[in-house]
DNA sequence: TAATTACCTATTGACATAGTAGGTAATATA
DNA sequence: TATATTACCTACTATGTCAATAGGTAATTA
């Protein structure tokens, strides 16, 4: 189940993506657009910035601006950042610890078939397919 | 991401099956071949008798057994039954009330496909392609 | 009657989620 | 230089879910 995190966080790129070209927006106008506590957004925009998919600069005219263009940013990106793990189940995780019944386990092809299919999914999925304009 | 309880639900239905023909199979068997406690099994268990997967009997000889062949049983119906939803996001989840952004939503659409590459993944997968015997 | 099994209600500790609160640092403009 | 604006930082909290555990009662067979 993907959170408000990784949703809200797909919500502040293409808001972002929508507005660029107007230099740097403040999260201020991102969070009134899309009626979320701009406190929340603060915790969310700092995992995007440390992914370096946008950066943001301080002071009046400052705000965040996307490092990329919205080609070639994947929604997959932004949940890996946003999400703890993109895995269905936890034995699939990163930096989990292997599972003693790994070698017999009756479930883990398909487990590791739906992985597969859900990270292709969000991978080929682009920030320019989710946006208006 | 799915729970304990969903992954367990389908090694409980794995055991079954491959345990069936030899009449009612009791949970404590489960359990030890299973390595997971009887006391938690009991309330998986009585999730999977809810939805008519299988049935159980009370006394000597008596036990739990698939009520249909495990060619007809798709992994989808054992995890609707166990976890909440299958959904991704909460606005798809079954009996959620209406998102009043829905019309507008940028990403309904993408959520939407992904929750239809999962419902039809896990609804065509079979319980029998998951046994050994 | 005794053993075995399913089935029932309630409780609990740990953890994650979804925020809130109250600041400090950096930058631009008047 | 003062002020407004913005990002950025640390801490805190209420609520809920997960993953069980505990201690029974009812049903069935030998």
């Amino acid at each position: 189940m993907i959170s408000t995190k990784g949703r809200y966080a797909i919500r502040v790129m293409i808001d972002l993506a929508e507005h660029r070209g107007s230099g740097y927006t403040p999260l201020k106008d991102v969070a009134e657009r899309q009626s979320i506590s701009k406190k929340y957004l603060e915790i969310i925009v700092r995992d995007l910035v440390g992914g370096d998919l946008i950066s943001g600069i301080s002071g009046k005219g400052g705000g965040y601006r996307l490092n990329r263009d919205p080609e070639d940013i994947s929604v997959g990106e932004i949940l890996d950042l946003t999400e703890g793990s993109l895995s269905a189940v936890a034995c699939l995780s990163d930096g989990c610890e292997p599972c003693p019944r790994a070698a017999e386990c009756q479930t883990l092809p398909m487990w590791s078939e739906y992985d597969k299919l859900t990270h292709d999914f969000f991978n080929n999925k682009k920030l320019s397919e989710l946006t208006r304009n």
